[in-house]
DNA sequence: AGTGCGGCCTGTCCGC
DNA sequence: TGCGGACAGGCCGCAC
């Protein structure tokens, strides 16, 4: 389930294979994920040039003169630079190939992930119209969480995830950045100050941006081989340690559902 | 406007 | 051992 960082990580992996390349063929043996692959993708996609491959919030933007192809990965999805044939795999949904010879294989079980074309504007698609910014760029400020957290009475959770306010923070790094700010999940958003606020953005940039480095030091082979970043190499202090020792405190982790979603915390820590 | 929730999918895990 | 069912999860789009 690729969150921010594995997202980055793929883009870093997958970049220096496709900038510059001539798309030749586009692929398409299961044009239903999250929505329709677009009937008109290879017509609008094939002879044009990827000048770069770009990131905005969890989406990958492969931008070439007339357009940009988005390519979100959802949970469960994957991608691929082979550089010979290869059959395609179950859940191989999406082939782009190249006129060196390369490949560039989606991959995704679940189907939750997209390839969507934006013309000429990608971020005038409207899924990325009204994204928030990214956590690690400069307007993601030190104010920023406080101003729009004001009057909102939701779980701090829930307002940090919520791709309006600041993207990128996906179920398992909001539950990490919060314990590492003290702050307990289901504390309304609008009831935490401005201070505890300045925390928890450093420390949303600091679990995303370590989880990013860490997918730099572990950044296999995209080319062939699996090149799937995993997440759990890192380390995280709360996700998925219900019922372990906070190592902080001593106390023990709990586990619970807050908007829907699975969340980890230590009552011991965080307030 | 803010908030909560249904739905899309399939691999994995649990209990019988 | 085999099987059904619950669950997970990003995130849009709708309902309130």
């Amino acid at each position: 389930m690729p969150e921010l960082p594995e997202v980055e990580t793929t883009r870093r992996g997958i970049a220096p294979h496709i900038e510059g390349q001539i798309v030749s063929s586009v692929v398409v043996r299961q044009p239903r994920l999250r929505w329709p692959v677009p009937d008109d993708l290879a017509r609008r996609w094939v002879g044009q040039r990827v000048s770069s491959v770009g990131r905005r919030a969890k989406y990958l933007l492969l931008r070439s003169g007339t357009g940009t192809a988005l390519i979100h990965l959802g949970m469960s999805g994957s991608l691929r630079v082979l550089s010979e044939q290869r059959a395609p795999g179950t859940h191989d949904h999406v082939d782009v190939g190249f006129a060196n010879g390369i490949t560039l294989r989606l991959n995704d079980p679940r189907r939750f992930g997209a390839v969507l074309w934006a013309e000429p504007d990608p971020f005038g698609h409207p899924l990325l119209a009204s994204l928030g910014p990214e956590p690690l760029a400069e307007d993601f400020g030190p104010g920023h969480l406080y101003r729009q957290s004001r009057g909102r009475r939701g779980a701090v959770k829930n307002f940090i995830m919520d791709g309006r306010v600041v993207v990128g923070v996906g179920n398992i790094y909001a539950s990490e950045a919060l314990f590492r700010a003290g702050i307990h999940p289901l504390r309304a958003a609008g009831r935490v100050s401005a201070k505890r606020y300045e925390l928890l953005q450093s420390c949303i940039r600091a679990t995303l941006g370590a989880a990013i480095e860490a997918g730099g030091t572990t950044l296999r082979d995209f080319v062939d081989g699996s090149g799937q970043p995993g997440y759990f190499g890192q380390s995280l202090k709360v996700y998925g340690r219900a019922g372990e020792v906070c190592e902080r405190c001593g106390d023990t982790i709990k586990q619970r559902v807050i908007g829907q979603r699975a969340s980890y915390y230590c009552s011991g820590c965080q307030h």
